[in-house]
DNA sequence: CCGTTTTTATACTAAATTAGTACAATTATA
DNA sequence: TATAATTGTACTAATTTAGTATAAAAACGG
C-alpha cells in the first residue's frame, strides 16, 4: 500500500490544478479541462480525488505545507536577522508562496461544504507552527527579544503584500530596490545589533 | 435615433467585458457574471448585443480602434523619430494596446461563426491604414526615406513583445531602462539625422 | 406632480456544459 | 507473458448557461 501522493500522475494533477486554479480561480476550471492539460484520463483523476473540492483542498494543503517549509528553513538558518527578512520578503515577491486571490475567493465563497472552515483551520495550524519556530529563533538571539513574535509574523505578511503593490513599485527603479528598502526598514527595527550596507 | 454606442450602460458593458475577457478569456466568462460585474440587468445586455459573440466582436473592434488612434497620434506628432519610437514602445509596454492572449485564443479557436476571418480582416484593415500614415510621415521626413514602412511596422510590433519579455526584463534594473535601450536601438537605425542623449 | 420610458428582478424553458460511472481497448510493467 | 495501470469512448444525471417574458421599480422630462 504505497502512498498515492508519491504517484507521478497524482503530482501532475496537483501541479496542473495549481496552475489553472491560480490563473482562473476554482470555478472556472472544469475537471475535463484539468485532465486534458494534465495529460491524464478522467478515470485516473477519480482514482485519486473523489471530486473537485477534495482536489482543491489538496492543492491548498500542498501550498500551505510548501510555504511553511520555506518559511521554517529561512527562520532556522544561522544568518543575521536582516538576511532572513530579505529572504522572506523576496519569497513573497516571487509569489511562490502567496495563494492566488482568484483561487481563494472562489474557494472561500463556496458555502456548501465547509471550505471556509477548512481554510481557517489550516491557516491557524500553520500559523501556530510558525510561531513556535519564531520563538525558538528569538531565544537563540536571531531576533530582538522583547517583541511579540505574533507582531513580527504579521508584519512580514504585510511586507509580502507591499512588494507586489503597483504604486509602490513605481517609486523604485526595480523590485530588487524595493526589497532592499523594505529589508532595511525591517532590519533596523528588529536586528539585535548591527546595521546594513 | 441616437447611437447606442454612446450609451452609458453600453460603455460599462464593453469595459467590463474587456476586463473579464482579458483576464479569463472568452469562454470562461458567462453573460450572467458579466452583467453582475457591469451592474446591468440581463435584459439591458440583450438590448445592446444579440449574444456573446457579437459582444466579443465589439470588444475586439473597440480595442483595435483604440490602438489605431494612439498609434496614429504618435506617428503624426511633430517630434523626432526617436521620440516617436519611445512612445510606441512605451505604449506596448503598458499593455493598453495588446490584445490579451487568453482572449484571442478562445476567440480564435471558435470555428463556428467566422471569428477567425473577422479578426484577420480587422487586423488587415488596421494594418493598411497604419501603413498609409507611416508613408505620410516618411514623406515629411520623420523617418528615413529608403525603408519599407512595412518593415518599420513589423519591427515595432516585435519591439512591443520584447518589453514584456521576462528574461529580457531581468537584464535591466527597470522596464524604463529596457525601453530606453530599445528606443536607442531603433532610433540609430531609423532617425534621418542626429542621435541620443 | 404625472405619464412615459428605461431598467431591473424574477422566473422560466431550452440548450449546452459538466460531473461522474461503466467498460472494452491499449499501454506500461515486472 | 501475465498483471496492473491507464486510456478513450460513450453514456446519464446534474448543473450551468442562454435567452425570453413579464410585472414591478426606478429614472426622467416636462
Amino acid at each position: 500500500m504505497k502512498d498515492l501522493r508519491n504517484n507521478r500522475k497524482y503530482q501532475k494533477i496537483l501541479a496542473t490544478a495549481r496552475d489553472l486554479f491560480w490563473k482562473h480561480g476554482f470555478k472556472r476550471v472544469s475537471i475535463e479541462e484539468l485532465c486534458r492539460k494534465a495529460e491524464v484520463s478522467k478515470m485516473t483523476f477519480y482514482k485519486f480525488f473523489p471530486n473537485k473540492i477534495e482536489l482543491a483542498k489538496a492543492v491548498f494543503d500542498h501550498e500551505v505545507q510548501e510555504g511553511l517549509k520555506r518559511f521554517k528553513n529561512i527562520v532556522r538558518e544561522d544568518a543575521p536577522a536582516q538576511e532572513k527578512i530579505r529572504k522572506i520578503v523576496e519569497m513573497k515577491a516571487e509569489g511562490t508562496n502567496n495563494i492566488s486571490k482568484e483561487f481563494l475567493q472562489d474557494f472561500y465563497s463556496d458555502r456548501e461544504l465547509g471550505l471556509r472552515e477548512y481554510v481557517e483551520k489550516s491557516t491557524r495550524e500553520a500559523w501556530t507552527e510558525l510561531l513556535k519556530d519564531f520563538k525558538h529563533a528569538q531565544e537563540r538571539g536571531s531576533f530582538r527579544g522583547n517583541m511579540k513574535p505574533e507582531l513580527l509574523f504579521y508584519i512580514s505578511q504585510k511586507m509580502g503584500e507591499l512588494v507586489t503593490d503597483e504604486t509602490l513599485l513605481k517609486m523604485y527603479s526595480s523590485p530588487q530596490e524595493l526589497v532592499l528598502e523594505l529589508t532595511n526598514l525591517m532590519a533596523f527595527g528588529i536586528s539585535p545589533r548591527d546595521q546594513t550596507t
